[in-house]
DNA sequence: CGGGTTTGACCCGCGC
DNA sequence: GCGCGGGTCAAACCCG
């Protein structure tokens, strides 16, 4: 109970305090993450070297990566290295990541002003699919990267069919034909719905998870989130928080919840797809940005949990001189806070805090648009 | 008073 | 079948 009270207030000052956040802006890094089979219940994906003072954000950039051998993967070669982002299926033991499915990230994200959008315009491939992953020459981790012992899938954006995971991919179908009632209907006629369930196994929407090194917990997007509930970890010290979208009509979720080996990383899922703009901002405020040029940058924290059995994790430190490669196909993860009110504090974060690490400053000057 | 948060209870799926 | 744990509900509470 105690312990719960001190999540609680982790919780509280990180989403109630606007000074707190502010205070703590800078102390905030992004990153869209890639993992195969996280396991969120034992946040075991994670764990910094100890000769690592992963508390020192000015420590920062740096990166995670994860290998289930007790060999370290070698040295993270290209931005692709350490390419962060996956869509994670539906259809899954709640609560347990496993068997994320993964999205092709080789992709251009360029006509995509936001990661909905981008998942609008794309396909989800299945967990039991392959992955482009990282085409990257510099395969780190081949020894616990399913996506590089999985044949590639040669046109990502082709293949949808999921064995395991076709409910997911209905889901999401059903997300990108407009068909939102009947996920809102799920959700609010959930008791009423009940007997159905019992041979409809519970479909959900392909969720996307990022880890982000912050002291915030709840990071302000550009939505508007509801807490819906709070449910302790197991393993873990830290609470687990369920926000939905405010947005009448709009069933997106996004769970948050921090590392229990690295509190400064806060790991948050989104499940399902905005219908709406931010109200913040004129478009969805989470924005992959294609970036030809490389991390401009660079001075963001990549946290790539590889695997299944993360048992080890293995920090680098990426330099500027990361060997960025342009091809076209190539994108860099970023989160753009599009333009939101000025004096709110996401817009000094996004001024003066966050975005400038992660985005890159001609990113900025230019946000997508359509 | 409306909107957001807290929190105990409940439901459900899964593993044993 | 049972227990566990994740996910959700909803009443109570808080706050501006």
């Amino acid at each position: 109970m105690n312990e719960m009270k001190e999540n609680n207030n982790i919780s509280s000052v990180c989403t109630n305090s606007m000074e707190k956040r502010e205070e703590k802006k800078e102390l905030t890094r992004t990153t869209i993450l890639k993992r195969e089979n996280f396991d969120m219940a034992n946040s075991s994906f994670i764990t910094p070297p100890p000769a690592t003072t992963t508390s020192d954000i000015d420590q920062m950039p740096s990166v995670y990566a994860l290998s289930t051998t007790a060999t370290p993967p070698p040295p993270l070669n290209s931005i692709f290295d350490m390419m962060p982002c996956d869509i994670i299926g539906g259809d899954q033991k709640a609560g347990s990541l496993g068997f994320i499915d993964l999205l092709d990230i080789n992709q251009d994200f360029g006509t995509a002003a936001s990661l909905f959008d981008w998942f609008a315009q794309n396909p989800i491939v299945g967990s039991q699919q392959q992955q482009t992953f990282v085409p990257s020459p510099a395969s780190t981790l081949p020894e616990t990267s399913e996506v590089l012992n999985n044949p590639a899938t040669p046109n990502s954006s082709a293949s949808i069919s999921s064995s395991s995971n076709e409910a997911g991919n209905d889901a999401f179908q059903q997300v990108k034909t407009g068909d939102q009632e009947e996920e809102q209907d799920h959700d609010k006629t959930k008791k009423q719905l009940k007997p159905k369930k019992k041979n409809q196994k519970r479909q959900r929407e392909p969720r996307f998870a990022f880890m982000t090194k912050s002291e915030v917990d709840h990071l302000d997007d550009g939505f508007r989130w509801r807490k819906y509930g709070q449910k302790a970890v197991k393993n873990s010290p830290y609470p687990r928080s369920y926000y939905r979208c405010t947005s009448a009509g709009c069933g997106v979720k996004k769970r948050v919840e921090r590392s229990s080996d690295d509190s400064s990383i806060v790991v948050t899922t989104y499940e399902g797809q905005h219908i709406h703009p931010s109200p913040i901002t004129p478009r969805g405020s989470i924005g992959i940005l294609t970036d030809s040029t490389g991390f401009g940058a660079a001075t963001s924290s990549f946290v790539i949990p590889q695997t299944q059995y993360q048992q080890h994790a293995y920090m680098y430190s990426s330099s500027p001189s990361l060997n960025i490669t342009t091809s076209n196909t190539s994108f860099s993860p970023t989160f753009s806070f599009h333009q939101r009110r000025s004096d709110s504090p996401a817009s000094l974060l996004r001024d003066h805090g966050l975005l400038q690490d992660i985005v890159p400053s001609q990113m900025r000057k230019e946000p997508k648009e359509e």
